[in-house]
DNA sequence: CGACAAGTTGATGTTACTCAAAAGTGGTGG
DNA sequence: CCACCACTTTTGAGTAACATCAACTTGTCG
């Protein structure tokens, strides 16, 4: 069988948000489906990549991991979260070393990214767009870091969160998996855990979010957007 | 005549850093020059790209640009600084909405980046490598945001600025054009410019750099690295 | 020469860090 | 089932880094 589909809502996170970004064809989504029987799975701490090594184009199903850069005196900046349906690295891209080592935040389980058809193929297409929603993120985190203070910090992180997880299927409109440490949190917003802490004690006092066994839920998801202008990443 | 060159000195920038990262055939290096004959130019402080707009691939062959986000309040960011001999956008890409405006900080000219021959071909791998090492800056401009302070930001940035350089044949070992403002330093390093005035004051101070006329030499290159355990970004 | 942008300086305020310890949480094995 | 351990979250008090505000100087270009 041959043909357009829509994406699932009970797919596999990389498979709705795969065919979220580009039209998908049945043959295409049994290839990813077909890539998810073999999976590879990490603990908890540990490297997925490390630095300098040449990355496998993969595919992360379930957990989340992070790009990091450690300090010598143990200071540690997360560079890039990523959660559930996110490309570690796409098979279209230079197999080049890693410029940052790659460890899992939760346990996960990783699968290999298929091969494209063809450069035209929805595949393919998707695949780009991930890049360019990727780069679009990378771009944001900097402006975060760079000119927004504690509170916006934590807003449009998880503003940012809320929209990935939807692009994934998982979550919806105002609450979202969030199993991370506040720890990782810190070392994502460059502040220190005990800072995340307080903000955080802020935002609930405030009535703005909850945050419950590694779920958050957005009280005023509109009202957060509004205080920091909060934009979606286009694609 | 066909056949492959070294990299010449004498060549525009963007062919000696195209022509670093992979080796280019003189038919495709001869494309890069006719490219060349067809420049737009772009006056300090006018928009090279809006935001939201379709990219069309440029190279900046003169000037230095940047991409940037404003918030409402007049914080500004600079997300990305870019030199003569960067890609705005490569060809490879996916035509996409740019993610975020890009501006001359001072007069540049730009020229369309020609299509590769194939995606084999040594043009294409260059294209390839640019945006890798693009990335990897991306990342250190992240950890540097994240989780350094003031003077290790400015001494890691000079320090990226002078690789990125000498990669495009511009400037030496220890010294490189640097042809921006403070506010402009500051609006990357996430700071103010007064602070950046500051800093940069105990860095001449302790004899380790010198400013003048749109250059920067920096006195003890080794040891400013080391102060902050710098390392190239990798390609 | 005048005007405007860029760089410099000083005084003061605030955000976030540091250090330290207590309280809560979850998993493991006896 | 409980005791223990490691990890995470929470709290408090003092401090440092950077921001803010405002003025003044220098440089540049028409």
């Amino acid at each position: 069988m041959t043909g357009l589909l829509q994406p699932v809502a009970n797919d596999p996170p990389h498979i709705v948000r795969l065919s979220t970004l580009a039209t998908l064809s049945s043959d295409e989504i049994d290839l990813l489906r077909s890539a998810g029987r073999t999976a590879r799975t990490v603990a908890a701490r540990r490297e997925l990549i490390s630095e300098g090594a040449i990355e496998a184009p993969g595919i992360l199903v379930s957990g989340w991991a992070a790009r990091i850069r450690d300090f010598r005196d143990g200071r540690r900046q997360i560079l890039q979260v990523l959660m559930p349906g996110d490309l570690l690295s796409s098979p279209d891209s230079v197999q080049a070393p890693s410029p940052a080592a790659c460890v899992a935040l939760t346990p996960v389980t990783l699968i290999s990214a298929p091969a494209a058809p063809s450069p035209e193929s929805g595949l393919a297409r998707a695949y780009r767009r991930c890049l360019a929603y990727e780069q679009g993120c990378l771009f944001r985190h900097i402006a975060r870091l760079g000119r927004l203070d504690a509170a916006e910090r934590l807003t449009d992180l998880l503003l940012e969160f809320r929209d990935r997880a939807e692009l994934a299927g998982l979550g919806g409109r105002a609450d979202f998996p969030l199993p991370i440490t506040q720890e990782a949190l810190a070392d994502t917003l460059g502040l220190t855990s005990v800072h995340v802490n307080r903000t955080l004690q802020l935002l609930r006092r405030d009535g703005l979010l909850k945050w419950a066994g590694g779920a958050v839920q957005l009280l005023e998801p509109a009202r957060l957007a509004a205080s920091i202008g909060y934009r979606a990443v286009t694609i």
